[in-house]
DNA sequence: CTTTCATATGAATGTACATACATATGATAA
DNA sequence: TTATCATATGTATGTACATTCATATGAAAG
């Protein structure tokens, strides 16, 4: 594109309001963590009861490194956090950012 | 995992609980709309004023077939709508829910 | 009509990432 | 200690998808 016409006076105002690339691509990341349908299932799982990596498993009828994995990412995203509990480690919710945010979701998704 | 101990008494409150995959993965859809950088910035560019692609090209400094890309995929999510006005195609948000949701989401980013 | 600008779209490419497999670590029991 | 269960993690692989390039469509002007 070589040729663009003037498009000045609502840029600016636009671009002053925008937040700076590093928050814009935190809140992305924020969504992408909502945005994979293993690691929902496993966040409204843990909406109704803490739960046992294996018990996860159990629900999704997925292996035990693919939980693992996901579990991992939710945690260093501050979304669960973990206990150990003998042999096993639990997990539930870190705080109730996670039911807001879903139940959100499916607002926007009954409503269109 | 061959020995797994029992969790059924767990697992079928969560199962009762839990939305079919179909819905679930719609749920994981609408995330991943706003899990891209180049969209969110589209979607809050809009936030403060509809705009025609040409705008957002320089708005954000990326082409446009990106821009018209991430555009279209916008519109058949109905996250946003478009109308024609001679050459231009000016775009805007289908509805608050686009807002709600990114409050949400930097509500969370703020707090942790 | 032809030209030019604005946008849309098909196809190719590179990258990000979810899962699987293999293996390591942690914890309890014998 | 060794054995077993539960979980964590490193690596490989396939797939999804964002961007680019090239081109097509749409609209206004000359």
């Amino acid at each position: 594109m070589e040729h663009i016409h003037d498009h000045s006076k609502e840029i600016n105002v636009v671009k002053k309001e925008l937040p700076n690339d590093s928050l814009l691509c935190d809140l992305g990341d924020i969504f992408k963590l909502f945005g994979d349908t293993t690691r929902i299932k496993i966040l409204y799982a843990l909406l109704e009861s803490e739960l046992c990596v294996c018990a996860i498993c159990e629900l999704l009828g997925m292996e035990q490194s693919a939980i693992s994995h996901q579990l991992r990412i939710l945690k260093n995203a501050n979304l669960v956090t973990s206990k150990r509990s003998g042999k096993m480690s639990i997990y539930s919710l870190a705080d109730e950012h996670v039911r807001e945010i879903i139940e959100l979701g499916f607002e926007h998704l009954t409503e269109v």
